[in-house]
DNA sequence: CGTAGCCTTGAAGGTGATCAATGTTTGTGG
DNA sequence: CCACAAACATTGATCACCTTCAAGGCTACG
């Protein structure tokens, strides 16, 4: 085995660090590391996959660092995002409790280097599947994903502007008092198009007039973009 | 306790048949027993609400006939329909999975005549919160409403009538050998439109087309509609 | 018999799509 | 370190699709 597919394991310093995800809340260390059995880590480059749409799924992935996100490929080419994956998130976990390995409806692309564990299917069965508390926990992130999605098909019927304001609104830390910060996630013009359903143009166009209005801000031509966040409610609120 | 409001309790033989539903596989009579624990049959009229968004969600419930939808209201007073609850499957219960109760996102409104077993968060806590078997279950039916949900909005791009044709075909009956089949679900052109999120006139306009194409029928001007099940899926295709 | 909900049609207008061209940034291999 | 490719960003012009508004009809139901 080379370096390049050399798969580690992760550190008891890590595993710690991990059994601190809100994923495993009220969970032992010990049973935190039986749901891990198996796993190998993964240091994904920019725009490597961890699923393509198709792929039987023989396991899953908890995000450790960095992001992914979930495409959907339409029949006419077009690829949708229908949910960006970070620190702490699971992938796959949905497929892995189906009675029999089946087909991922969806690509998994990594945005920028990102770090994975990947866990085998068999450890979902034995571990994940029979774990009370576990299930519940689970069930809370799916709770949140489904209010997610639920919410951008409300704001379907919304103006352009509205709809972009209201996914940046989910990616930036509003436990700050400042009414000026900074995007937690980085989106490309087209991520942000493909998680909307728009065209890229549409999103240029849009977001040119939201710096225009103040609403977005960025540091003298630096690349991290910031948010105007009592400009980015009023533009929700109408 | 008037007529009106009188709640009655399913009989041993309607909660037979309940037990077949794909959502208690594999568990036993006496388990779905438990599950029903302090339940009370309601029989909605048209257009009746279970919940209102905003409202304390203290009880889920279980479709026993009819249709629910499930809407949620945009700011600008929109309403968009998420999902519809047919026989068996569940409202409210990822609401109930929650540490305490919170405020339902969603309103739910019957479609024509409906009953339900209303079943009170506490069964849901003691006994369907704790039962393993169940827990998969419920993943099972949330991994079908998550995929669905996620369709739409890969779809989002598509023009209108693909994304009617791909509405409708939830719907039919796809088991059966006939191309041209009934749909098991009377939808409004209201309906329709608050589900795709496009207004009732683009749905009018698009539906006279597929009407002139084959794609939709109607037997001598009654009420009940018919779908070619080729052409529709052609039309989807491209 | 009047109201409420739903269906239908037409005309006018706007939002975002498409197409084409070009600039900018980033990463890769010679 | 430079050259080149690939991904990403931007702009303008034109156009299609869907929205909005207004008006009217149909059906069910108290």
């Amino acid at each position: 085995m080379d370096a390049k597919t050399a798969m580690t394991s992760l550190s008891l310093e890590e595993k710690q660090k991990i059994a601190k995800f809100e994923l495993f809340r009220g969970l032992d260390f010990n049973i935190v590391e039986c749901l891990l059995e198996g796993h190998s880590v993964k240091q994904l480059k920019h725009r490597e996959f961890f699923y393509l749409a198709g792929d039987i799924a023989t396991r899953f992935c908890l995000v450790l660092d960095g992001a992914l996100k979930l495409i959907r490929h339409s029949p006419r080419g077009d690829d949708i995002i229908v949910h960006f994956a970070l620190q702490g998130d699971l992938v796959g976990a949905l497929l892995m409790n189906q009675s029999v390995p089946i087909a991922s409806p969806i690509s998994v692309k990594s945005m920028g280097p990102t770090r994975i564990a990947c866990i085998p299917r068999s450890t979902f069965q034995n571990h994940w599947r029979t774990n009370l508390h576990l299930q519940n926990n689970l069930n809370q992130i799916l709770y949140r994903r489904m209010s997610n999605i639920q919410d951008d098909k409300t704001m379907f019927t919304s103006p352009l502007k509205v709809r972009i304001a209201n996914l940046l609104l989910r990616h930036v830390d509003l436990t700050k008092e400042d009414p000026i910060v900074p995007l937690s996630l980085t989106l490309t013009r087209q991520e942000l198009a493909d998680s909307l359903g728009v065209a890229v143009e549409s999103i240029i166009r849009s977001m040119r007039e939201m710096y225009a209005e103040g609403i977005l801000l960025r540091e003298n031509d630096r690349a991290q973009e910031y948010v105007h966040i009592p400009k980015l409610l009023k533009l929700i609120e109408g």
